[in-house]
DNA sequence: GATAGCAGTGCAAAATTTGCATCACAAAGA
DNA sequence: TCTTTGTGATGCAAATTTTGCACTGCTATC
């Protein structure tokens, strides 16, 4: 959008600090880009920029206007997709921020079967703490976030929530394997291999063992899922992971997953939601509800 | 703002129907005008107007291109006044649609009180009904509406209802005058001046008489107040009003208002709100927390 | 079938934006 | 302390974009 283009402009400068280097990955001069900004500041009335000899600075007005800014940039591509899903083509692009649990399996497949019927629609993936995904999606760098127990919900939006059930992962010749169900406490005598605390399953586990009066003491921690389960998949080590996190290919791997009873470790939840105010792009919005529709006939 | 100005225009062609007859008012050649169009059309990807020989008009896409464009030209305003108000200058403009009955008192009351405080704001007031006010909402047309006893409130977000009973207008030499308070049937012995039933104090009125099995028949109809109480000053004749819209100054007219039993009558209500989901301009936003306060401490 | 109103277009003039050279300034380094 | 290197600002000429004029083709109306 040509009119936009002071805008661009005027946020990548705010990324980057400083208007030369702006210019540069621009492809303008920076004495163009310089004078732009003048003329913005002049329509404005107000300086938007403290200049220091290291580079630029918002002031106030430049934070205000900053939020505008980028507004304006996310709802015009909102005002495009909609126009073009008029013309009955479904195009656009969805920005999702999502925590690590979905990320390897879930979103993959639905995004697949998602751009199965829409081709034209294209992805982008970010890999998001509850905390950061909210922040993705304040400034507009997100149009969805799919995050498991966030903690604060403000600004939050929620289309969606779905129960998720606690599984254990382990080798298929692990001798709880052929179990339906399993306690957290069968489990300890196993040597576990578990996410940080960082990560919601984790805070769930920590909080059941610390009200049965015992504490959890893995053998290994580590932020990466896949490498638990490889880890589980080689010994008598347990993982834990979602259900929507399960890998559809554990046989494969010669792995199980056994579910923990519900009473004994409380399902936690995968919160699907953008931004408070804020319509969606359409292919954001059809992509939002095809996840909706997964997760609550998922869980039920 | 500059780079809006293909924005305004297009708004402006919309409203005349006609790229030539908008060109007159915008001083521009419609050639220039018409270029602008076709280059919006491109980078859109498709047609904003449909040609006709009589003029242009909207295609579906250019409807919700409009949608998109009286937001800009509004959020533009609002982000402005928040700078302004920033550097501690409270400047902006507020356009108010609000129903008859407020007009003519309450409302210059509240913006002569506010300008007092705020010189460099300015305002806008629109008459309009409750259904007409919702579209202005919706257009952008206004930023608040004060609205008697709206009949639909979807996208119609509530800053504050207040409940109004209703007076009885008549000259001081009048019989019932002297009275402290009133039921309806008292006056019917009475000429009655009343508001024509597109008003909702008439409806009001009209549901208390039908539920009590009798009709009104006024002497006079009118769809102005002034009229009406004018009329009543000069004899014995009755008018009513809703406690805001009352006049001031009404012994100094040799006038007196008698308030009509609650629970005889009940009273109506007075909506202050905006558009749902957007956020005001500071200096709406400031001019209608005062509407606010004002009208809650009145009623209580 | 003439007329009047409409949007679209080729081309030259007008206006705006850009880039170069260069300034003024501040911080970091020799 | 003086040089070097970074920053944003500015005068001026070149490049680019926008504009207006003259004219086209179209359609509805009288």
């Amino acid at each position: 959008m040509r009119h936009l283009q002071d805008y661009f402009f005027f946020k990548t400068i705010v990324e980057v600090g400083s208007i030369r280097k702006a210019a540069q990955s621009l492809t303008i001069t920076s004495t163009a880009l310089n004078r732009r900004i003048l003329a913005l500041e002049e329509e404005l009335g107000t300086e938007i920029f403290e200049r220091l000899p290291s580079g630029v600075k918002l002031s106030a007005a430049g934070e205000v206007f900053l939020h505008h800014v980028r507004e304006q940039l996310s709802d015009i591509e909102k005002v495009k997709s909609q126009i073009a899903d008029l013309r009955g083509e479904r195009r656009g692009h969805v920005k999702v921020a999502c925590s690590q649990a979905l990320l390897p399996f879930f979103l993959p497949n639905q995004i697949h079967q998602y751009q199965a019927l829409h081709p034209q629609v294209t992805f982008d993936v970010q890999r998001r703490d509850r905390k950061a995904a909210e922040q993705a999606l304040r400034d507009m760098n997100a149009d969805l976030a799919i995050v498991f127990e966030p903690e604060n919900l403000a600004d939050f939006h929620i289309l969606s929530i779905s129960k998720q059930p606690i599984y254990a992962i382990m080798s298929a010749k692990h001798p709880l394997a052929q179990q339906s169900s399993l306690k957290l406490s069968d489990c300890l005598q196993f040597p576990l291999a578990l996410p940080t605390n960082q990560f919601g399953i984790r805070q769930i586990l920590d909080r059941k063992a610390s009200k049965a009066l015992y504490t959890l003491s893995p053998v290994i921690e580590s932020d990466s899922f896949e490498f638990l389960r490889y880890k589980a998949s080689l010994g008598q080590c347990i993982t834990f992971q979602i259900e929507v996190g399960l890998p559809l290919d554990l046989s494969f791997m010669n792995m199980t997953a056994v579910k923990l009873d519900v009473q004994d470790v409380p399902p936690g939840e995968v919160y699907v939601g953008h931004l408070k105010g804020r319509t969606l792009p359409v292919a954001a919005a059809k992509f939002a509800q095809q996840l909706v529709n997964i997760l609550e006939h998922k869980s039920n």
